[in-house]
DNA sequence: TTGTAAGCGTTATCAG
DNA sequence: CTGATAACGCTTACAA
């Protein structure tokens, strides 16, 4: 394993000098030593050993995208299609750039704490935070922060999120003007000022704007499983007062048709649904659904160069980024 | 930042001693001193420097979770969704012991050196690697190895696999014994001696064992996208010939019912179809759909075990593991 | 039972 | 233009 001291003394020079053209300090390094320490970097395929930068310099190029194990201890967090889906994109995009992502699960903010002080983490991407005593521990941190559908705000740190509200009022919307005046929003348990509870907003926004009441009992929580979607599908399907659906996630909004077709209601002739997300399931479905499109890959290139503005101290014209949304029309909604 | 030296500072040892007691090395350290140090490291929140140590010890406790971009450049490596399933336990099982989780995409087997070498790489994961010039590669490399999904067997190297053999004359002799005998087999591109090519030869082995003849058309490939398994099942559907039909992937599956169904065919009215994983989707595709069960947990959680074996320098019973299958019936399925 | 000191590979400071 | 040298935090002979 070659070293710049190995390359040093090759080429005849110290390692101060091997050092600097490595690190392109070579101003005031002839062009000819320049040239010799490259050739023999190249030959004996010297790599730099980071663990001895990271030592000399407390900075690591580790960027650490933590999982938060908060409510479901069993949870596996790359479970959801949408959120493995950005993470290659910031795999990607931080690669590219040279430096190295580390996967992550903490339980407790101290768990984190020893994470990044076991390896001067650089930088941090979170999903789906939220306003709590984790929350507030992250604040106090000194590295960039990269916040991804979290509707919190930190001068410490950058979002990327999504146009929930929007989202959650173009769909509600969609089936209101398809002649539907009892929707159920359906989603997974809601946070106060998360991303579902913007798109709830913007559900009930929408049918104020159609002066139809709010009801509590439309509004009905269902886990991202399977398992969850059929019985709630079933539950709904036994009741009669409902004829459209607005689910938070595509794979809820399928698991939902599932349930209801399972329950001998069709889709969209006795109930219509729409979805959020657009993933590529949403076109498999029967049937195809239509659904509020989202690009997971932009979501997570966009974390990362924030996350890059940040670690190399460019200075940001904005701290958040809201990407946007828009309505994919299938054939999941039926007019009455 | 608490170092060592601190705390020796405090408690009046030598560095030595703190080394010692916190790597339980203190047979040679009274029992007061022991207690004095562990007071003081909680104390002062003391995290160890894993970059010093990695620098000392030559080895890191990274892990590597390697992606090899072979055939598509664009492939984003997290959106099989059982890949990403597998990777949750894997970190979950590592982290168990005291092992960090580097996700990386590679593209030559000097991209993956390199890598290696800046983060003293303790060992790597692979899945779906082939006998080709990047795997020679990879069996000169000293650090364990655990293979997922790979037909290659090597002594530096485990192997966490499936009975893709058994899955695929399982799927197909359930298609036979319900009376079908113009049976297609669709996959992705099958290499030789991958996953696919070992369900492929199940699949010939019950056509045998039936006595039908193997028909090179009746072997179809389809990318694992949703647009190429609907164009896939559009194709099939004009077709006459094919009453069922075993994909090697749950989501093509899905895919392709959906393609069929787009055509006008019903499945399985008209033509009968299996899958393989038992993902989730396959209870709420329309029917169900029947299909070849595998643990992904499981999965990742014996390529971690092995991994540590490894590390651990434990001596193993065996160098490879072979998941079991079995058949998952719903009711994608119909006798003719 | 504990301490001293060298060294891991790199960068940074400062002197030549 | 280039080189010594110290320092980063830790482990490990070896010494006491």
């Amino acid at each position: 394993m070659a070293t710049i001291k190995d390359i040093a003394q090759i080429v005849g020079v110290s390692c101060t000098t091997v050092s600097n053209v490595i690190n392109g300090k070579s101003g005031r390094v002839s062009a000819e030593t320049i040239a010799k320490i490259n050739d023999t970097i190249k030959e004996l395929g010297y790599v730099p050993n980071m663990s001895a930068r990271s030592l000399v310099s407390n900075n690591s190029k580790v960027i650490g995208i933590i999982n938060h194990l908060i409510v479901n201890k069993q949870e596996n967090f790359m479970e959801d299609p949408f959120h493995s889906a950005f993470i290659g994109a910031i795999e990607a995009t931080l690669r590219e750039n040279g430096y190295y992502l580390m996967l992550r699960t903490v339980e407790t903010s101290d768990d984190l704490q020893t994470f990044l002080r076991n390896w001067n983490v650089d930088g941090l991407f979170f999903t789906g935070i939220f306003k709590d005593s984790f929350y507030e521990e992250l604040t106090k941190l000194s590295i960039p922060i990269v916040l991804i559908d979290s509707y919190v705000s930190h001068r410490n740190m950058c979002n990327v999120g999504l146009e929930d509200y929007k989202g959650g009022y173009l769909a509600t919307k969609h089936l209101l003007e398809h002649g539907h005046r009892n929707i159920a929003f359906v989603s997974p348990m809601i946070k106060e000022n998360g991303v579902l509870y913007q798109r709830l907003l913007g559900y009930k926004q929408a049918l104020q704007e159609f002066h139809i009441p709010i009801r509590s009992e439309m509004i009905l929580q269902a886990g991202m499983d399977v398992t969850s979607c059929l019985r709630t599908g079933a539950k709904i399907a036994a009741r009669n007062d409902i004829t459209a659906l607005f689910a938070t996630a595509d794979i809820m909004a399928a698991g939902l048709i599932a349930g209801l077709r399972q329950a001998g209601k069709r889709v969209p002739e006795d109930i219509s649904i729409i979805g959020f997300d657009d993933l590529s399931i949403s076109r498999i479905t029967d049937p195809p659904l239509t659904t509020i499109h989202q690009d997971a890959n932009e979501k997570g290139r966009q974390a990362a160069y924030f996350m890059l503005d940040r670690l190399e101290n460019r200075t940001l014209k904005q701290r958040e980024i809201i990407l946007p949304v828009h309505l994919v029309e299938r054939n999941s909604v039926l007019t009455i």
